[in-house]
DNA sequence: ATGTGC
């Protein structure tokens, strides 16, 4: 499959594949993109993106954003909205890890203060966080309990004194999705998932200490009302999901949708990893709920991660968690489905938005932002690469478009094992010390992988998703100190 | 992403 001749141009930051470019498409395939971006996407985001249209139930558009790339069934960067009545809910649309996500820390430290600090702060937050494949939690839990944690996410930290009040009100959702029952969740699940409360995990997962430079600063005012008040303020930004108890819901529940699929419910699809059930299906109900489960066990996890880092930023500057002003800013969900309201054709309608690689970004006064953030929309958090930097933005107004998605990092260029083969994680970590960036990871392998060049540019991402009317940049965050696994 | 694979 080549690079499509014939997409239509829609505006200069979207473009269309119209429902005539493959049979079976419901839907136009609208992508979100710079024709820089656009060019430079692998042709397997045209293939993927134009399949999901093909889904039962899909409305108005599937969409890619401007990181998308070729991923499991869905262009990682996919959105696909299904009516809940006729349409189908599909595992492929939301990601083997339910719930990858963003969170964002303010400190009111400055820049000049940490930079002393630097090694010891990245090297106490290394050994107080667990990194890597594989690597166990200091949390404790009978399986009843951590079934508790399933179905109350943030809630359950809050009880153990893991969280703030305010956390969970910054955290999308309120750090639960409502509704998870423990008893969709397989044994296994439950096994692998039950001593994994508060590790970082591998690949792109990572606790990146950041510097708001002035220079960087694209919105004085919103900024200011997210809590940047310092000079050249210090920010503590994680990623980081729901581990491998997310990736065995994900498995499980793909297993008994191509079983199902065809024989019960005569789905046709033309991929295999697209692999759904009707929405209101035993089968997808169930799904909903264990994916809900991982939704909050990837919660749960952000806000342990959380607990320890103010724990060690509290023993390296001698002052409490509030002293030091770490307080969250946000906390967003990758890769999630979700009921939500919206307007389609004109009418009030609830929807099952699919977002895998992609960011809820709410505008200005819709519910379901926090009170603090209400007049401004809801902070998004952009994750680069751990050279680059990072993105603050805002909801817009205008990203109904795409049921106000908006992208979630930088997209990779380079596969895994290409950036293996081109870069070595020792040499970069080197290089990346010369530059300021002081780094420490589980593996070196792992660290090459992640290199600044496999990915694309997250100026040019950020910048088209502004043009594009999906959100706003608010402050560049550049990195001073990471931990990866 | 993942006790990185049937």
């Amino acid at each position: 499959m080549a690079f499509p001749h014939d997409i239509k141009k829609i505006s200069p930051t979207v473009w269309e594949l119209p429902v005539h470019y493959k049979e079976g498409m419901l839907v136009p395939a609208r992508i979100y993109a710079t024709e820089k971006l656009l060019m430079a996407m692998d042709e397997g985001v045209f293939e993927q993106v134009s399949n999901v249209a093909c889904l039962p139930g899909i409305l108005k558009y599937a969409f890619c954003m401007p990181d998308g790339h070729w991923g499991y069934g869905f262009p990682i960067g996919g959105v696909a909205a299904m009516d809940p009545v006729t349409g189908v809910i599909s595992p492929g649309g939301i990601g083997f890890d339910i719930n990858c996500g963003m969170r964002l820390v303010l400190t009111n430290l400055t820049h000049e203060e940490v930079a002393p600090r630097i090694h010891e702060l990245v090297d106490a937050l290394f050994n107080r966080i667990p990194t890597g494949v594989g690597c166990k939690g200091f949390i404790k839990v009978s399986q009843s309990e951590f079934r508790d944690v399933l179905e109350e996410g943030s809630k359950w930290c809050l009880k153990k004194g893991f969280a703030r009040p305010e956390d969970i009100e910054v955290t999308e959702e309120g750090g639960c999705f409502a509704g998870a029952e423990s008893s969709s969740i397989s044994d296994k699940a439950i096994e692998r998932g039950i001593d994994q409360i508060g590790t970082l995990g591998s690949g792109n997962h990572y606790c990146e200490i950041q510097v708001a430079k002035d220079v960087n600063v694209f919105d004085e005012i919103i900024a200011k009302k997210f809590g940047f008040t310092v000079p050249n303020q210090v920010v503590v930004m994680f990623h980081c999901g729901s581990r491998g108890f997310g990736h065995q819901v994900a498995t499980d529940y793909l297993k008994l949708f191509l079983q199902v699929m065809g024989s019960k419910y005569k789905i046709n699809i033309r991929d295999r990893e697209l692999a759904c059930a009707p929405f209101h299906s035993k089968e997808g109900q169930l799904y909903f709920s264990a994916m809900k489960c991982a939704v909050n066990m990837a919660f749960a996890n952000r806000q342990v991660i959380l607990y320890r880092i103010r724990e060690v930023f509290s023993r390296i500057f001698s002052k409490s968690p509030e002293d030091l002003g770490m307080d969250m800013i946000y906390d967003v969900a990758h890769n999630t489905a979700k009921l939500e309201t919206h307007i389609i054709n004109g009418a009030t309608k609830e929807i099952l938005v699919h977002r895998k690689g992609s960011t809820r970004a709410f505008g200005p006064v819709m519910e379901g932002i926090p009170s603090v953030y209400r007049e401004i929309g809801q902070p998004v958090i952009i994750g680069g690469s751990m050279e680059t930097g990072s993105y603050l933005l805002a909801g817009l107004e205008t990203g109904a478009e795409t049921f106000y998605t908006t992208a979630h990092g930088s997209g990779r260029t380079m596969s895994r094992h290409e950036a293996k083969k081109n870069v070595r994680g020792k040499k970069l970590q080197q290089d990346m010390e010369a530059r300021g960036i002081y780094v420490r990871t589980d593996s070196w392998g792992g660290l090459a992988e992640e290199a600044g060049s496999a990915y694309k540019n997250i100026d040019e991402i950020a910048e088209s998703t502004e043009l594009a009317g999906l959100s706003r940049r608010v402050v560049k965050l550049v990195p001073i100190g990471n931990i990866k696994g």
